[in-house]
DNA sequence: TTATGGTATATAGTAACTATATAGTCAAGA
DNA sequence: TCTTGACTATATAGTTACTATATACCATAA
C-alpha cells in the first residue's frame, strides 16, 4: 500500500502507459535502449514508475527526428550536463520544425484557394480586370537561354525558394516582356516567378505588379499555346486596348489534378492599356 | 529556345530539382507513384517541368504523414474535387501537428528549466521558502489503494494528460496530506500531480497551492525516503514550524540522467506554518 | 482441469528508402 | 578511332523502427 513507488509494471502494463505496442518494448530492450529494471527467473520483465520518465524523453527525442541509435548513445552515457546539451540542441531543431509546419499550413491554404477559385472559372471567357498590387519573387533573366543554362537557372531558383522559405504553394509561372510577345515569341519568357504574400523590399528579386489585365485561359497542350495568345491579342484589339509591359502565365490545372495534356489549363494574364489611336 | 516549356529533365536533373536521391525517383516509378512523362528506347527517363508540381504535392502529403500507397490512390484517380477534399482534410491534420510541435517546444523548455535549476541546488541544504501560487493537475484519489487500482488510476491519469494536452514536461509528482504524514505513512500519497502553466478553473482536477514550504532533498533509493522525511520533520520542529496541509514530492534526478538508484534525487516540499505553542 | 489471457522468444514482413554491384550510353579529348 | 569519365539503367541487398505471426511457457479462475 504505502510502497506505491516500489510497484513494478509488467511489459503489457508499461506498454499501455507508454501508449506503444508491447513488441516495441521488447525491441527497445533488445537494442539496449530501454531495459526493464528487473527480470525474474522466468524471463518476465518488470518496469519501474521511474522508467516512464525515461521512456517519455526517448519518445520526445524520437519524435523530433533523433534516431534510436543516437538516443542510445546518450542513454549509455547519461548525465545532467549531456541531457541539457541535447535539450538545447533539440530546442533549435524543433523551432525550425515549427516554422516548416507553418509553411506547410500556408501552402495548403494556397492550394485550397487556387483550386476553389479554379472550379468557378469559365475557361472560355476572356475578361479585363484591374489586379491589385501583387508581389512576385523572380528568377534570374532567362531570355533566349539555352537548355543547359535554363536548367541551371531553374535549379538555382528552386534552391532559393527552398532555402529562403519562399515556396508559397502557388505555381511557378513565366513572365514575358511586351517586346517578345509583340515579336510573337510567346514562350520566350524573361523570368520565372512565384507569387508571394509578403514583399521583401530590400531584394531586387522581388517585384510588385499591378494594373489592368486581359485574362484568358489556354486549354490543352503547351505547344499549341500560341493559338490562345493570338486569340487574346485579337480580343485585345477588338476592345481597343494595347499590350502593356508584362504577360504572366501560370498553370491552373496540370499534373496535380489532370491526367492528360488536353485537359491542362494555363492562365494567361496580359497587362493592357488603352490604345493610343493615331489613325485620325 | 522558345520551347522552354517543352524541355525535359533527365532523372539526375529532376532529382536535383526535387532535392531527392535519384534512386527515390526510380522507386517512385517502380511503385507507380510518379513515372516520367516519357522513356526512350534505351530506357532513359525524361520528366517534364509540369511533373515538378506533382512531385511537390506528393512530397507535401508524404511530409504530412500520408503513406505513398494512399498518395498513389489519389494520383491514380486524380481530379480537382478529390484534390480539394484531400487538402481540406490535410489542413486539419497539419493544424494538429502544429499544436503538437508547440507542446514539444514547451516540454523542452520545461526540461531545460528543470535541469538548469537542479544543477545549482545543494541537495544537502534544507530551506524554507514562500512559493508563489502554482497550479497542479491532479489524479483521482489514491489513498490506501491496491496495486491493481493504482495502475488503473495511474493509467487513466497518463491518458488524460495525453488526450487533454496536459503533459507539460514537468515530472509527475505525489501529493500527500498532512494526516498521512503525521501517521508516518510518508508514501501513502493522496494524489498524483503534474505542474501546469495555465489553470483551467472549471475542472475540479486543477488545484492551486501556495504558502511557505520546507524544502529538502532525498538522495538515493526510494525505499529509504522515510529517513529523509524524519530528518525534515525534525528540522521543522527545530525551526518552530508545524506541518501544513500538503506535502509535494517529485523527481529531480532519475532514470533520465542517472544510472543508479543511489544517485536519484527526490525533492520534498512540506507546507509549513508557525507552531502554536501550548506548553506555557 | 481446462479455458483464458497473460508472458516469452524467434522469425518474417513492412515502408520508404539507400547502398552496392554490374552493365549499357554518350560526348569530349588524345 | 579509341578511351575516359560522367552519366544512364537494372537488380539485389541492407537499413530503420517497427509490426505481425507462430510457437511455447505461465498463472488464475470456473
Amino acid at each position: 500500500m504505502t510502497e506505491k513507488n516500489i510497484k513494478y509494471f509488467t511489459t503489457g502494463e508499461f506498454a499501455k502507459l507508454c501508449k506503444v505496442n508491447k513488441q516495441t518494448l521488447f525491441y527497445y530492450d533488445q537494442i539496449g535502449l530501454l531495459s526493464p529494471v528487473l527480470k525474474n527467473e522466468k524471463g518476465y520483465r518488470y518496469y519501474s514508475i521511474r522508467q516512464l520518465e525515461l521512456f517519455s524523453v526517448i519518445a520526445l527525442l524520437k519524435d523530433l527526428g533523433m534516431s534510436l541509435h543516437d538516443i542510445r548513445q546518450y542513454v549509455e552515457h547519461k548525465s545532467p550536463e549531456k541531457f541539457l546539451a541535447i535539450m538545447h540542441q533539440q530546442k533549435e531543431k524543433v523551432a525550425k520544425q515549427r516554422m516548416e509546419i507553418e509553411m506547410k499550413e500556408n501552402m495548403i491554404d494556397a492550394q485550397i484557394e487556387l483550386m476553389s477559385k479554379a472550379s468557378s472559372i469559365d475557361f472560355d471567357q476572356v475578361s479585363v480586370e484591374r489586379l491589385p498590387e501583387q508581389t512576385y519573387y523572380l528568377s534570374k533573366n532567362i531570355e533566349n537561354i539555352s537548355d543547359e543554362k535554363f536548367f541551371e537557372v531553374f535549379s538555382d531558383f528552386v534552391d532559393e525558394l527552398y532555402k529562403s522559405h519562399l515556396d508559397t504553394g502557388y505555381p511557378i509561372g513565366g513572365l514575358t516582356k511586351r517586346e517578345q510577345v509583340l515579336k510573337g515569341e510567346f514562350t520566350n519568357y524573361s523570368y520565372l516567378y512565384i507569387k508571394q504574400l509578403h514583399s521583401q523590399k530590400d531584394s531586387p528579386y522581388f517585384k510588385t505588379i499591378t494594373g489592368d489585365f486581359l485574362i484568358g485561359y489556354h486549354i490543352g497542350e503547351d505547344k499549341k499555346i500560341h493559338h490562345t495568345y493570338k486569340r487574346l491579342l485579337l480580343e485585345m484589339n477588338r476592345l481597343n486596348l494595347e499590350l502593356g509591359d508584362y504577360v504572366l502565365e501560370e498553370y491552373i490545372y496540370d499534373t496535380v489534378v489532370k491526367n492528360s495534356e488536353e485537359q491542362y489549363v494555363t492562365k494567361i494574364m496580359m497587362q493592357v492599356r488603352p490604345k493610343v489611336d493615331i489613325t485620325f
